[in-house]
DNA sequence: GCTCATGGTTACCTCTTTGTACGTACTGCC
DNA sequence: GGCAGTACGTACAAAGAGGTAACCATGAGC
């Protein structure tokens, strides 16, 4: 999504709102396995082998700031990072299961059409 | 949104598959306005005064490729080209329906946290 | 014959996003 | 002393998204 955060414009429509926070190359997905439970970065990145690391790191970096992600370190050696939603993150559940529903449909839909 | 269109990654999970289709910088938007009912072209553009001609002529045909909007040309002069969802994109309902509620959600509580 | 309105298309340029590759910090183990 | 493992950060380059501005076709109205 080539949608430059921080645009007032964004903010205009609820909709877009809401496409601005988890409409990022793999927000979706980080999501969804957040929903699923607590993860630690290295986990993350095995859910998702075709983000790179850099990317992995910036969408965590964004959801937190966003208020959806909690990012917990701790203090060890080799270093432990957790990574869980919030309270907010959480009342996204509905609105991501719709999302996958939908594309559920829309993938049978495209195996039908060719 | 820089998604490439027609990545196989995007697949792999439904909820990527859905951001793909109406994640689109302006798509919400669009699909928000064409759920209260069929827009002429000229019309569209005056509900996103923000978002240039070539980019709205692009989002459409994206949305009426992905089959989400029927388009209709009037043999007419000046034209006259008209903007509907079909059955399968008005199935978006719900989803929107709750993207905008949580839109509205996350921004109260950017206000809230200023 | 000039202008206007509509719904485009096209070329060109800029800014953003993403990928690749490499560097870092720390400590325990061999 | 050197390497492994984790979770980064940084620099550079490529790709992609989006903006601006100009052009097009056509017929009605003047």
């Amino acid at each position: 999504m080539s949608r430059k955060r921080d645009d007032d414009s964004n903010t205009n429509c609820a909709v877009e709102a809401s496409l601005g926070v988890i409409g990022g190359r793999w927000k979706g997905v980080v999501l969804y396995w957040l929903l699923k439970g607590t993860h630690r970065f290295g986990e993350l990145r095995k859910r998702l082998p075709n983000c790179s690391q850099r990317m992995l790191t910036l969408q965590l970096r964004e959801l937190e700031e966003d208020g959806l992600v909690k990012r917990t370190v701790y203090a060890q050696v080799p270093p432990r990072v957790e990574y869980e939603l919030t309270a907010f993150g959480r009342s996204l559940e509905p609105v991501l299961i719709g999302l996958r529903d939908w594309g559920e449909k829309y993938k049978r839909r495209l195996q039908r059409t060719g």
